[in-house]
RNA sequence: UUCCCCAUGGUGUAAUGGCAACACUACUGAUUUUGGUUCAGUCAUUCUAGGUUCGAGUCCUAGUGGGGAAACCA
């Protein structure tokens, strides 16, 4: 699954030895032990929100692990609060960890499916002594809590007996309570440096219907007592989350021993951060309800359905993802690399095609008015298997804009006054002249062309420096075509004291092209499929926009390296 | 004036007490019917101070810097 992609030398010879990451490493220590015969994972996301490119790298390393050792990973819903979570998340959810090429061989489940064992527990807890009913309000509760450089003070309801807890806590459980009357929490220690560990709240009151439940529960366990739980009852051997968990551990850890339970080790790894965007679900909510963006697939969101419309292919998403690396370390990646994930992927793979995003008439006056004809092109020179398709060529065609100059200098390889350039898998052509309308817009470029340097049999010796890409007139496409740039013209939108992310908006994020001209053999293509756009970049058919907007849309997935530098 | 975590080129990640490397980015050059790809190359790195050791990026101590922790959120 995932190569290494560093290493240092082995003592036998040039041989990069494997390396592998801290978590492996105790993977590989526990396999090697004995401690457990085989590994158990799980990505456990909260449904209430869509899953982006940082809930990837969770994804990959959960699935990819459980995957290289033979383990199993499980799908777990974290749907302890009802307020917040839906169905149409869940749904979402499960179908971009599809997407993404992953498969929960150990199951699927919900924390809900815990909920009765999660509430004996809770029982049990009493039974122990280690959890009482606290009647104070929110506010006291914060008070007591003391600060982190200030113990907390017990709360005067901490010594109940033990029936007067379980009595009060089937209360609450059957609805004799109004919500926030009072709430069951595990008796720790107040003056706990670790606030976590200052008697949390493990089970409040909330009349909320659940997606799954109904109105089967009035209360709800809270995350602290839900999660490693839930860890324990699958059998979780490694549960793997990020570092703002690292204080939560102690508690995890407590309650294990506690309930006395099957010992679900987490491990903490330094979240994914990407430039040039924002990656928490409740601002990218903000740009959904503030509509900033078109909904959660935004091509400009980091988003996994985002970057699926955007054009992402998955072998893409998990390449960036092994390439990131794991580690303890807070990083910050550059969008760049994400860029070259899929270029890397769509090189190999996309099909070449012919389109003009500027289109501007380009007459060849020395070709036979009302002639075509067909000339094969490839479909991509990686791969000789892909084949060619002919493209219909004749006088009149399209060329983009931006390949002409009225006066350019001897570094300039496209259309000028005296220049001579080669149509890409048509003929080598040269300047003859261009018109302009009053404003000094260019309107047509006159070329003529060589007979004898057709692709493929050129017996011109001529030698042309640049290659242009060009679309015949009489049978282009129109579509529409939205170029995308980064969301934010700030590398860290919100790493601005006092300011809002918002303010770091880039206004110049989408840009759409109308009247754009493509080659015949594209008005067939199919929503998601990549395509390179010679010359341009690489691009996708939006299905859906197509269809609501009644014409092709296109969008562009990332441009080509561009080593152009005029 | 608390607790926890972290510190290696511009970015990210390796080096498991023994020659600081790989990738991205940037830049050079070669090749090229995509100013793409490919190939070759260049720039650039162990936070500070002590200590242990024959030997420290790695272990120890302190400092500095960064991040996290006080929701009836997850």
């Amino acid at each position: 699954m995932s190569e290494p992609t560093t290493g240092h030398k082995s003592e036998h010879g040039d041989e990069p030895a494997e390396s592998f990451h801290f978590i492996e490493q105790i993977i590989r220590d526990d396999l090697a032990s004995g401690k457990h015969p085989g590994i158990h994972t799980r990505f456990p996301p909260e449904p209430n929100g869509y899953l982006h490119i940082g809930h990837a790298k969770a994804i990959c390393l959960s699935f990819g692990l459980a995957a290289k050792y033979n383990g199993q990973v499980n799908l777990r819903f974290d749907d302890t609060n009802p307020e917040k979570e839906s169905q149409e998340y869940v749904d979402a959810i499960r179908r971009d960890v599809q997407w993404l090429g992953f498969d929960w061989n150990g199951g699927e489940f919900f924390t809900s499916d815990y909920f009765g064992q999660l509430h004996a527990f809770a029982v049990k807890l009493i039974e122990d002594g280690h959890a009482y009913v606290d009647h104070q309000s929110p506010d006291e509760i914060a008070a007591g809590k003391g600060t982190p450089t200030r113990a907390g003070q017990e709360s005067p309801y901490r010594n109940r007996t033990v029936e007067e807890n379980l009595a009060l806590f089937q209360e609450m459980k059957d609805g004799v309570h109004p919500d926030g009357h009072c709430v069951l929490r595990a008796k720790i220690d107040m003056a706990h440096p670790n606030m976590h560990m200052r008697d949390p709240i493990i089970y409040r009151i909330k009349r909320a219907h659940h997606h799954r439940t109904g109105d089967d529960w009035c209360i709800y366990p809270m995350y602290d007592f839900a999660h490693g739980q839930s860890d324990s009852i699958e059998g979780i051997t490694h549960s793997l989350c990020t570092l703002e968990f690292e204080v939560h551990r102690p508690l995890y850890e407590w309650f294990i021993q506690a309930l006395d339970i099957f010992p679900s080790r987490q491990i903490e790894f330094a979240r994914l951060n990407l430039d040039h965007t924002v990656m928490s679900k409740r601002k990218l909510l903000t740009l959904v309800e503030d509509g900033v963006v078109d909904g959660w697939d935004d091509p400009r969101m980091p988003t996994i359905s985002g970057l699926r419309r955007r054009g992402f292919t998955p072998e893409s998403i998990r390449t960036f993802c092994d390439r990131v690396g794991i580690a303890k370390r807070e990083n910050v990646i550059d969008f760049s690399l994400l860029e070259w994930a899929l270029r890397d992927h769509l090189n190999r793979v996309a099909f070449r095609a012919m389109a003009v995003l500027d289109p501007v008439k380009l007459v060849i006056v020395n070709y036979p008015e009302g002639q075509t004809e067909m000339l094969p092109s490839e479909n991509n020179p990686e791969d000789e298997s892909a084949g060619h398709r002919a493209l219909p060529f004749s006088r009149t065609l399209w060329m983009e804009r931006e390949d002409f100059k009225e006066e350019a200098s001897r570094k300039w390889f496209r259309l000028a006054p005296g220049k001579t350039v080669r149509l890409k898998s048509a003929y080598i052509v040269s300047y003859e002249d261009h018109v302009v309308d009053a404003d000094g817009r260019l309107q047509e470029v006159h070329v003529s062309y060589y007979p004898n340097s057709k692709s493929g049999s050129d017996t011109s010796g001529i030698k042309a420096k640049g290659t242009l890409h060009w679309v015949n007139a009489d049978t282009a496409v129109d579509a529409e075509v939205r170029l995308y740039d980064r969301l934010f013209s700030d590398p860290k939108p919100d790493g601005h004291e006092g300011r809002e992310f918002s303010e770091f908006l880039n206004p110049e994020s989408l840009e759409i092209r109308t009247g754009c001209k493509l080659e015949p053999s594209l008005a067939q293509a199919e929503g998601g499929t990549p395509f390179q756009f010679t010359r341009l970049g690489y691009f996708t058919l939006d299905g859906a926009k197509s269809e609501s907007e009644g014409h092709m849309v296109w969008n562009r997935s990332v441009t080509l390296r561009d080593g152009w530098k005029g």
